[in-house]
Formats: C-alpha cells, sequence, structure tokens
DNA sequence: CCTTGACTTGACCGACCGGTCTAATATACT
DNA sequence: AGTATATTAGACCGGTCGGTCAAGTCAAGG
C-alpha cells in the first residue's frame, strides 16, 4: 500500500461533490484533480475515463445513501407511513443546510446526471435506472406493509411506488429550479396523498 | 428584409431541437450552425452570447406550449379535472413520438435545462422559474374552478397545483431515464390524487 | 540488494469550445 | 445612382477539454 493508498478516495469524494454541485459536463477532470490534490496521470491510473469516474461516483453516493438516511428512513421499525415523512424531512434538511453552505441547492445527484447523460451515455442511465429502482423498492415495501397493516387502503403499490419517487424527483427539481429548499417542506408531505389503484 | 430573413428561426429552431434531444453543455454553436446551415458570424449577429440564445430558446418554447397543447389542455371549455388528463396524454404521445422518431425520449425542455444550468446561471434560471409558475398557474386555475364546481373537495390550490407539476416533472424525469414513455401513460393519471390541504 | 509492480509526475496531444473580427455582399432609402 | 445599413462569410483567437505517455518514485517480496 502506497502512503497515498486513498488517493482513490479523495479523487471520487471531490468528484462527488463537484458532480453534485455543478454538473457533469461543467467540471473537467483537471479541476477534479486539482482540488483533490491529484495529478492528472494518477487520476487516469484509477480510473480509464471520465465516465468510468461518474459510475463510480453513482455508485459510491447510492452506497452511502443505502447505508445513510435511506437506511434509517426505511428502517422497518419506523411506521410505514412514516417513513414517507422521515424521507421527506432528510432531504429537506440535507438540501437546506447544503444551501446555507453553498449557496445553492444542488438537488438530486440522481436525477440531475440522469437528465444530464441520459439522451447521451447508455451506460450512465442504466446505471442510474438501477439506483431508481432500488430506491422505488424501498417505497414499495413500506406500502405493502402500510397495506398489511391496513394504514392505507389497498392499492396498486408497485406502481404508487414508482410515482412517489417520481413525485419527490420532481419536487427536487422545483426546488432547485427555485434554489429554494422551503419547497420540499411545503410540497414534500403531499407524497401520501398519491394513489395508483 | 432579406431573402434569408429566416436565418434566426433557423437558428432557434435547431437549437431548440438540439438542446432538447441532447443538453445545453453537449451542443455547441458550431453544431447549431452548420445544421441550420448559418455562419458563425451571422449566428452572433442575431445572439451576443450562447446564454441568449438558450433564453430566446426557452421563450420560444415556452410561447409555442402556451399557444399549442398547453392551451388546448388548460380549454376552459373542458371541464377541470379532464384538463389534467389531457395534459397527462398530450406529454405520453409526445414524448412517444419523439421517442420513435429519434430513438431517445428527450424528457421535459424546462426540466433538463433547470436541473442542468440553475446551479450555474441564475439568468437561465430565472427564465426557467417564470415558466414553471406559469404553468403552475394554469394547474391553479383548473383547481380553482374544479372546487367552485364541486368536482373536488377544497383544499391548497395553489400548493396542489405546484406539487401536480412538480408530480409532472418527476414523471417525466423517471420516464426519460427509462427512456420509456410509457411510464408517463402508467403513473401520468396519479396527478388526480395529489392533495395538499 | 535487486526486481517487480503499483503509484505519481507533469509535459504533451489533437480536438473543440465560445467568441471575435475583417471583409464581402445584399438590401433599403434618398 | 449612391450610400447607409443589415446580413453573411469564414478565418482566426486563446483557452480548455478528455485523454496519453514516458519517466520516474517508492514500498514490498524474494
Amino acid at each position: 500500500m502506497s502512503i497515498n493508498a486513498d488517493t482513490k478516495d479523495r479523487i471520487l469524494a471531490t468528484a462527488r461533490e463537484l458532480f453534485h454541485g455543478r454538473s457533469y459536463a461543467d467540471v473537467g477532470i483537471k479541476e477534479i484533480c486539482t482540488l483533490a490534490n491529484v495529478q492528472k496521470g494518477s487520476f487516469y491510473h484509477f480510473f480509464p475515463s471520465k465516465q468510468d469516474l461518474a459510475m463510480a461516483v453513482i455508485d459510491d453516493m447510492s452506497d452511502d445513501w443505502a447505508q445513510g438516511f435511506v437506511a434509517e428512513a426505511f428502517d422497518e421499525a419506523l411506521p410505514p407511513i412514516e417513513r414517507l415523512d422521515y424521507m421527506v424531512d432528510a432531504i429537506y434538511y440535507w438540501q437546506k443546510a447544503a444551501k446555507s453552505a453553498e449557496g445553492r441547492m444542488p438537488g438530486c445527484l440522481f436525477g440531475n446526471l440522469a437528465l444530464e447523460v441520459s439522451t447521451r451515455d447508455e451506460v450512465l442511465r442504466a446505471r442510474l435506472n438501477a439506483v431508481f429502482d432500488k430506491a422505488s423498492a424501498s417505497f414499495h415495501k413500506a406500502l405493502e406493509q402500510a397495506v398489511e397493516l391496513g394504514e392505507m387502503p389497498p392499492l396498486d403499490t408497485a406502481a404508487t411506488a414508482t410515482a412517489m419517487l417520481a413525485y419527490l424527483e420532481g419536487v427536487i427539481l422545483l426546488a432547485k429550479t427555485r434554489n429554494d429548499p422551503e419547497v420540499v417542506r411545503i410540497l414534500g408531505p403531499a407524497i401520501k396523498s398519491i394513489r395508483i389503484e
């Protein structure tokens, strides 16, 4: 192991921050390298291409989510419907914190990337799709349990789960465009009203 | 008037198509000029910058919408709630047609641009915000009338209108990521279930 | 000690970016 | 006809892009 075993991690963390705060196309490898204190050669030692970096960033963020507040929000100990509110709250506080730290609401990295690259890069699109599928599955489980527990009248849980995810992404999109996290707080809770029979 | 009085229009139409089908950053002025059969000098005669072009494209598309299917969908002759379904249908058929023509679902130009540029360009962000506000207003009017006519129990019509717009954008985002317009058809109608009291 | 191979350095590459500029050309007005 | 003005043409600019590469440095294994 080298003394700089964390080089790859630094690249990853820096890229993630920059991609999230701006966009894929706007952030160059040179900039990532500079901020991560890494030389270009080292970068290309770890990542064969910018696309590969993007995939790594997506996977990295996805893992962090799965182990982070998404795991908390969809904790089976919580009543299913409360999980939805937890998720909305988590997003709200996160975006609010990000805005006060950097002045701008970054929105959802996955949503941002999806709209930016999915017409141009099939590989990344597929990756992002998988992330959305996984997220949708969390909603699905919560809905199934809600129905099972009688907390919610029966419905098409799979379709509704996807619709809820879509709603969340849409709310974040609008909030980002307004650069106002309050949009999430105001519109977010209506996620519970969405129903597909 | 010059024999090529439509030069500006050709630039605009080409840029709109390219921005919509790909992204703002991915499309260069040179490419727009080539496809529009215009030279760079002419381009910069009509548009002082790429940013100005983007604004013009946003305005152009927004006007087309306002006079096109959005006007039809939100026609006051239609029962308010049917307007929502009309809107969803219109989006579905549009995206489906675009996909079979070009192989890819382009999604919503405004949503695409919003996520791509709103952290980087305040001017464009403001413009996109205005477009969303205008769209939200159409929903708002429909909801107000629905409540008035007793077709819908009273609710916070303004917030719900924005929520519906957010939902639509989210559905389009997901559909684009899946490159599958059917997502719009399946999830779209649930827009009517969204409620903010 | 010497080799191996992972890692780093930074110069370098061609392509392309948004944007500028000068000169030519077409049109409209007097 | 002559002149002003709008439009077009396309070479050109500095800068940046993603990516390559040859030349190293350095720690671990034999």
